[in-house]
DNA sequence: GTTACATATATCAGATTGATATATGGAGAG
DNA sequence: CTCTCCATATATCAATCTGATATATGTAAC
């Protein structure tokens, strides 16, 4: 029943840190945030739009050379919005993992194209592992300077504990299924 | 790139197992897959109709006294479909925590809204935690019986690891924020 | 008999994704 | 020095999905 678009706290989250552009905001959503959020353009530039308008956010051009670019910051009112909603309590965590969801139904393709989806799985966990503990170390270096990097870490370090549980997943699961094949 | 609709292949899937009503696919939705996956009835019910129309579903009156109902099956064609889906690689897995992005922004309202939000966490993760553990053992007595169940027991278990990881990272980022607090 | 909840189907406004269109800057290859 | 490729940058749109709501009956409790 929250009236909170969540694009819209997103953006001014991210808009509460540092002035950013459209461009720069999606960036955010595919590094930092992509491990528990993400937004898509068609998303982000109408939700712009209309922050402006209600007066939660604010533009300027910052066009250089020939370079479009628009640059939004948040105001005093999209601050106070913001605080609103961090305030409520959360609504709804949602995992949607299409590779369960090919598990679940695995019956009718059987063992060999299941550990099929494990391994590609496990291989893209390992991948993006190394990357999540290389941020925790950073994050940990600078927690003194900069009061929001105790924040981040915390995200950061909720990360690495779920990709090593599904690593872990993934050498049973690969086990038990590699053990009813024989 | 897919052509594949997802809430086709969820249904389709559901209906592999057994014949359902589009009000007792909700309710699959809503306990066993919800761990992983949901849908809404305003997506059910238009796919169903659209299944049926492509043939990849059949459906039959199932009414019993003045109770309205229709019973959906999956055809041959649905069940090549289906296969066919499971057959191509995942196109993605997606966590969408409102929880992790509410501490991603803890900086703007401080630690104690920060711990308000995990201990929330932790409490619905630990109330849901026994009901994944009691699934993962019904399916263990079963597998031998049905070999659906060996694939069921893979996403519980891939459940029950992620959830004891949250509790740990609960406990740890409790500690380090009342830590700093003082 | 009436209150409350589960069963059952269905629709719709509003939000979101994924793809695409458009255009410039800059780096490196040949 | 031009050509190709990628990053920067804004924007829109069809297809899809969610969350809420409407409607109606069965069934159990009190």
């Amino acid at each position: 029943m929250a009236i909170e678009k969540k694009s819209d706290c997103v953006i001014l989250g991210l808009l509460s840190h540092e002035d950013l552009t459209g461009y720069e905001i999606k960036k955010r959503m595919d590094t930092t945030l992509k491990y528990f959020w993400g937004a898509s353009y068609g998303s982000i530039y109408p939700a712009l739009g209309d922050l402006v308008k209600r007066g939660l956010a604010s533009k300027r051009d910052g066009a250089e050379n020939n370079r479009n670019k628009i640059i939004y910051s948040i105001t005093e009112d999209g601050r106070n919005y913001l605080k609103g909603w961090l305030a409520n309590p959360v609504e709804k965590d949602e995992l949607r993992y299409e590779t369960l969801l090919k598990l679940f139904f695995g019956h009718e393709v059987g063992v060999e194209q299941t550990l099929a989806h494990i391994e590609a799985f496990e291989e893209k966990i390992s991948k993006e592992l190394p990357f999540l503990i290389g941020a925790t170390e950073v994050l940990k270096k600078g927690i003194s300077e900069d009061d929001t990097h105790k924040y981040y870490l915390l995200t950061a370090e909720f990360g690495v504990k779920m990709y090593q549980a599904y690593l872990e997943w993934c050498r049973e699961a690969k086990a038990m299924l590699k053990e009813e094949r024989e």
